[in-house]
DNA sequence: CATGGATACTGCGAAACTCGTAGTATCCAT
DNA sequence: ATGGATACTACGAGTTTCGCAGTATCCATG
């Protein structure tokens, strides 16, 4: 079996990434997403480093504070990644026939 | 701001849905992502019932055994769940093709 | 180059959580 | 109605993350 990268890795680097993308610091992320201002900085930095793991609900916080959907953030291949992030840019009609189209072979 | 179903509710329904597609018992599906087997029944259970949540290492885990990429787990939207399965059964070239085709928009 | 403000990062004990153990409950084929 | 497989749970022990109180690094500006 092709394995894969270890996914804590993945997370980091998504998070990491998608915080860049938004031009958020850490702190500023970390108040975004619902935490007190005493706290943001330390514990977004340490899920970004990998000292700590989120718990679920915080992840998905996380993920919607960086307007990107929570799958994005466990992505480990890069190609599934991008494509998370183009989907979700879809209407409801385009995703059904992008669906129909490749779910056929 | 479009409140997304609670991630944990996601996470629990698609673990369920892939171990049954795979036609494992909580057991069994335990034990092959490499539980000892006297507590393999406990931990999915828990897991899949919310009681607790599994850590990152154990969610690749699970997904590996599950033949699902870690992000289907997290999938909030059903359309996007599927797409990550259609999606992972494409070829590097069919991948890179439709990714052509839905980013450029 | 020196200073200061923003940003990133870390050690520690307290608090919160998941863990394994040892079961009970439910389902269902015979 | 019985046994075996499957699903589920209470509880104390162990492990992890938590908030706090910092230090370290980056870099713009005088």
């Amino acid at each position: 079996m092709a394995r894969r990268t270890d996914i804590r890795l993945v997370f980091q680097r998504r998070l990491l990434e998608a915080r860049q993308r938004e031009q958020l610091s850490q702190k500023e992320l970390g108040i975004r997403a619902g935490l007190d201002p005493s706290v943001a900085s330390t514990r977004i930095n340490r899920y970004e480093l990998g000292v700590h793991e989120p718990d679920f609900a915080s992840v998905q916080r996380l993920a919607e504070t960086l307007k990107v959907p929570t799958a994005y953030l466990f992505a480990e291949d890069d190609r599934l990644a991008r494509m998370i992030l183009a989907f979700e840019q879809l209407s409801v009609a385009e995703k059904e026939q992008l669906l129909k189209g490749i779910e056929s072979t």
